[in-house]
DNA sequence: AAAATCTCTATAGTCACTATAGAGTCAAGT
DNA sequence: ACTTGACTCTATAGTGACTATAGAGATTTT
């Protein structure tokens, strides 16, 4: 049963483009060729991309994902790397909703500040996106990339 | 009253580099320029730089910041473009928190599934990643940028 | 005068893709 | 046999918001 990337993107709910991307990055071996020079895939590859993408779509990145493919090579391994890289990853996740909930606070409190429609000069929300009393001395950035 | 890039970058809290790169995106307006070719800076760069470092710092895009600037610059116009932007970019916000929370929801769910040290081979993470029962068929992403 | 620090421009790299160009392959229809 | 269309191939550039580097020039400190 081989079929061509294509189908396995039909399969995999994810662009051939991204396949082939997979494929230079080391995530997916080089697959079998036709005559004609096409790649060719078998169930190996379907189930691969397949916990590929479910990883991509948890927010791993692709270096977490190729640690777990790496574990998941060596099946007689300990498991407790597994479920370190799984904590970690949740810590993350957990981080970046809590800079987005503060952030958020911040953004409903400016909203308040515009009693209606005025002009942009008189506008509460420009203003306070000026000078601004949440922080304690300037606004510095507490940004963490998602 | 003139600074040169290095202590506008310690008053706004970012990078020399990135001072030059909001200018070539046309956020900063071009400043004088001393006898050295030195970069001058008067009182509205820094205010205009520290507004947009704020709007940063609340996860705006660059294009976001534009259009607030362009409507900053314009201060005769009714400010109800402002609400609307703020309103879009809190909505966002919103949709990021709820998309984190539920993958959150699922990574612990799979934490649960590793009982102890075991084989990788064994460990319910790795099959939990490999086949899923959260998602209707297959896994498909539900992915948002952040 | 020399050394250290700051600034300049230009270019490439990050991440996980997305988009495009130009050529080759294959199955179906006429 | 020929054309059409769908699919595939490689290679390259673009995205966003920076970060990193190289090599040169300006200014300040010793
Ligand atoms: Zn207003
Ligand atoms: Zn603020
Ligand atoms: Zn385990
Ligand atoms: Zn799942």
């Amino acid at each position: 049963m081989e079929i061509r990337i294509g189908d396995l993107a039909k399969r995999s709910g994810c662009e051939v483009v991204t396949i082939r991307y997979y494929e230079k990055e080391g995530l997916l071996p080089k697959p079998a060729r036709s005559g004609g020079n096409f790649r060719l895939y078998g169930e190996a590859h379907i189930e691969r991309l397949q916990f590929i993408r479910h990883c991509r779509s948890l927010d791993m990145t692709l270096s977490e994902i190729r640690a777990l493919l790496g574990l998941r090579d060596n099946p007689m391994q300990d498991c407790g790397e597994v479920n370190t890289l799984l904590e970690a990853h949740i810590q993350q996740v957990e981080m970046r909703v809590s800079a987005l909930l503060q952030l958020k606070r911040h953004l409903v409190d400016l909203r308040e500040k515009c009693s209606g429609s005025r002009s942009v000069e008189a506008c509460g929300i420009l203003q306070g996106l000026g000078n601004c009393n949440y922080h304690g001395e300037s606004a510095t950035n507490s940004q963490t990339s998602g």
